[in-house]
DNA sequence: ACCTGAACACCGTTCAAGT
DNA sequence: ACCTGAACACCGTTCAAGT
């Protein structure tokens, strides 16, 4: 066994605690582990520790570690779009939006995998919710604004599981060095005549910003869906 | 508890094996599996019981789970390269790759989730390679390519992880009744007020035709990067 | 070298029992 | 009603032992 867990954390609560369980006291719990941790070390028992309390008092107030999970993750979204900018043109509150929301992925990378554990997720629904109420402003016809909603929450997606696969990976190295590493796999010398044009972009993908990049996807499907769907 | 694993499966090799045990063969059971019975079948237990063999013996191949859910992820995704349409115009050529692509992922939904299980799976290198060798058939100006070639993987993940997490809940129920269900919540008479855009998209969500919508996202993002990154 | 399968160190979840 | 924590049914992985 290499593994070595160990349970008991500094700081916090280890003491009895003096006011009641909620379900929001097990969220806010959860996401503190989930963030300084990882998804990894959100374990039930990690859980119940930190709460000072034992297994089943948490399942007494959410029923699974999935609903855990999935209740910290519209935690964290709404938190993000409660704080999303406003006002400005259609186009430049979209973006506005989307940036905001991979913020809060880049923040919380293990969210972007909770987006896409189970189907019918609530944060989904709050992420598109909002995204579409944008889509609508900007004037897309009718029959379009769902698929143009949906082109937009696919793509953020794509995106926010990449970084929760990375943040999985190595939390402590981080993303800058993690896709330093596989760019030096694609610049290998055989890489070359196999895979040309991830050997041509392996600089790139080593040196770019993420951000940037982010926002340019956006601004690609933007492009294309005002120009394709807007009524004549 | 309510698990109960029926471990011995009908059918298939419960004899002795005859011929060596190799890596391929291990993969190729583990697709078996994967596709037939989901995701959370595949377990060290049930892949040794398939192939007539103890756990460590698959452990003498293959290093782990995770390296055999890799292997698997990029044969189904290089035998789809592999049957990928050729010689039309460069943006009828990139939409046949993702329809190909797509199709993939459809029939082997847990591919998806595997796609963005650990950063720099084999898997993505080889859809990062074609999918950017068809933007170079573009002729999109240099410093765009990688741009470009993420969206679209971007895309396709995040449409992927979305199958993976349809069929994770509901092998056998279809992705068409769990979409359905999804729809009605959002149909419910207090979502009007909440969720105004999710309320009416409800139906579109419930009744459109995924390939289209899916291939409709592509065009957006083809628009946009044809219009905004072609050398003038 | 290749394989076997019991054993190990975990998991999430349940449930009788306490307050 | 709310909580406790031992127990249950699993996991992935290892490793002494066999061929």
């Amino acid at each position: 066994m290499e593994r070595m867990h160990e349970v008991p954390r500094r700081g916090a609560s280890r003491q009895h605690r003096t006011e009641a369980l909620t379900a929001s006291k097990i969220v806010d719990a959860a996401i503190t582990i989930l963030d300084s941790e990882g998804e990894e070390a959100l374990t039930t028992r990690a859980l119940a520790h930190a709460l000072a309390t034992g297994a089943g008092a948490i399942y007494h107030h959410l029923g699974s570690k999935q609903a855990i999970l999935a209740a910290a993750a519209a935690e964290i979204v709404m938190r993000a779009i409660a704080r999303k900018p406003e006002g400005g043109a259609p186009d430049a509150d979209i973006r506005a939006l989307m940036l905001t929301l991979f913020d809060a992925i880049d923040e919380h990378p293990w969210v972007g995998a909770q987006l896409t554990d189970q189907p019918g997720q609530p944060a989904l629904l709050e992420l598109y919710e909002c995204i579409g109420e944008h889509v609508d402003a900007l004037h897309v016809a009718r029959p379009s604004r769902f698929t143009a909603a949906s082109a937009l929450v696919n793509y953020l997606l794509g995106v926010a599981s990449q970084y929760a696969a990375a943040a999985r990976y190595g939390r402590q190295v981080g993303r800058k060095r993690i896709l330093a590493d596989i760019a030096a796999d694609w610049c290998g010398q055989q890489r070359a005549a196999t895979h040309p044009f991830a050997h041509s972009t392996a600089l790139e993908l080593a040196e770019h910003d993420e951000r940037e990049q982010f926002i340019a996807g956006v601004d690609f499907l933007l492009v294309g869906i005002t120009t394709t769907t807007r009524p004549a």
